[in-house]
DNA sequence: CATTTTGGTAAAGTGGCTTTACTATCGACG
DNA sequence: CGTCGATAGTAAAGCCACTTTACCAAAATG
C-alpha cells in the first residue's frame, strides 16, 4: 500500500464526515464546495485572492465561492483598510460558528483515533504529519 | 494542528504531483477526474458499480468516465463472462502503463519523504496509517 | 506622468456530477 | 414455469463549479 492512498482514504473518509455532520447540525446549506473556503486556518481577515491560492483554484473561482457564502450568510468582504484595490474576507457569526462545529467535529475525530490506536501512537502519527507538512515537500 | 489539515494537505499536494507528471510523462489528455477511477487498487477487472462506489460518486457519473477513459484508450468495458447484465472494465496496454507510470511517481514520493524524515519513522508513518486504514474509523 | 503589475470582478463557455427515467438480467417465491 | 422485486448498467436533462477571456481600479515602476 502506498502512502498516496494511505493519506487519501481516512482525509476522504474524514471529509464524508465534516459535511454529513455540518449538515445534520444546522449548517444543511453547505456544500463540499464551500470547504475549500473554510478549510484551516480559515477565511477570517484573508485575502480573496490568498485563499484561491490555498485552494489550488483561480480567483474568479474563489470569488463564486465567496459570493454564495456570503449570500448564504457565512462572511462578508469588506474593503481592507490599508489598501485601496484589496478586500478582506470577515467571517459572520454564523461562520464563526460552522468553523468552531467544525474543529468539534475534528476533536471527536482525534478522540476516536486515539482510542482506537492508543493516545502514544496517535501523538506519534500526528508529530510525523506535522514533520511532512513542515518540510517542503508537502507543498 | 488538527488531523484534517495534516492528513489532507500531504494529500492534494501528492494529487497535484501526480497530475503534473502525468501531463508531463506522454499521458496529457488524463485530467483530475480521471484519477477517481484509476486510484489505487485500480480498476482492472473491477465492475463499473464498484468502481462508483469507491469513488463516492453516483455509477452513472463513473459511467462518463469510464466512456472518457475509453475514448483516450485506456481501458475497455467488457461484458463480464459470468454474469448477463454485469460488465468488467479492462485496462488496455496504454492504460497499464499510466497505472504503472503512477506506481512509479509515487515510489519516487516515498523515497523523497524516507530521506526526509529517515527511513525508520518513515516506516513508523505508514504503519500507522495502515492501522487507521484497517479499522473502521477510517470509512 | 505614462506604463506595467497586481488585486479583484464579470460573463460566457466547458465539463463533471446528480437527478430522473429506462432496459436487461438475476433471484425468489408461488 | 412465470411473475415480481431487486440489481447492474445505460441514457438524457439539468445544475453547478471551475476555467477562460476580458475588463476595471489601484499600486508600483520608470
Amino acid at each position: 500500500m502506498l502512502i498516496g492512498a494511505l493519506l487519501r482514504m481516512p482525509a476522504q473518509a474524514i471529509q464524508r464526515r465534516i459535511i454529513a455532520e455540518l449538515n445534520a447540525g444546522g449548517f444543511d446549506d453547505l456544500r463540499v464546495p464551500h470547504m475549500a473556503v473554510l478549510q484551516f486556518p480559515g477565511p477570517d481577515g484573508v485575502r480573496p485572492g490568498v485563499l484561491a491560492e490555498r485552494a489550488g483554484m483561480s480567483k474568479q473561482a474563489m470569488n463564486q465561492l465567496l459570493k454564495s457564502l456570503e449570500a448564504l450568510g457565512y462572511l462578508t468582504r469588506a474593503d481592507a483598510p490599508d489598501e485601496g484595490r484589496a478586500r478582506l474576507v470577515r467571517l459572520t457569526r454564523r461562520g464563526r460558528a460552522v468553523y468552531a462545529k467544525m474543529v468539534d467535529i475534528l476533536q471527536g475525530v482525534e478522540r476516536e483515533w486515539s482510542t482506537e490506536l492508543g493516545a502514544k501512537r496517535f501523538t506519534e502519527l500526528k508529530e510525523l504529519l506535522c514533520r511532512v507538512w513542515e518540510s517542503p515537500l508537502a507543498r
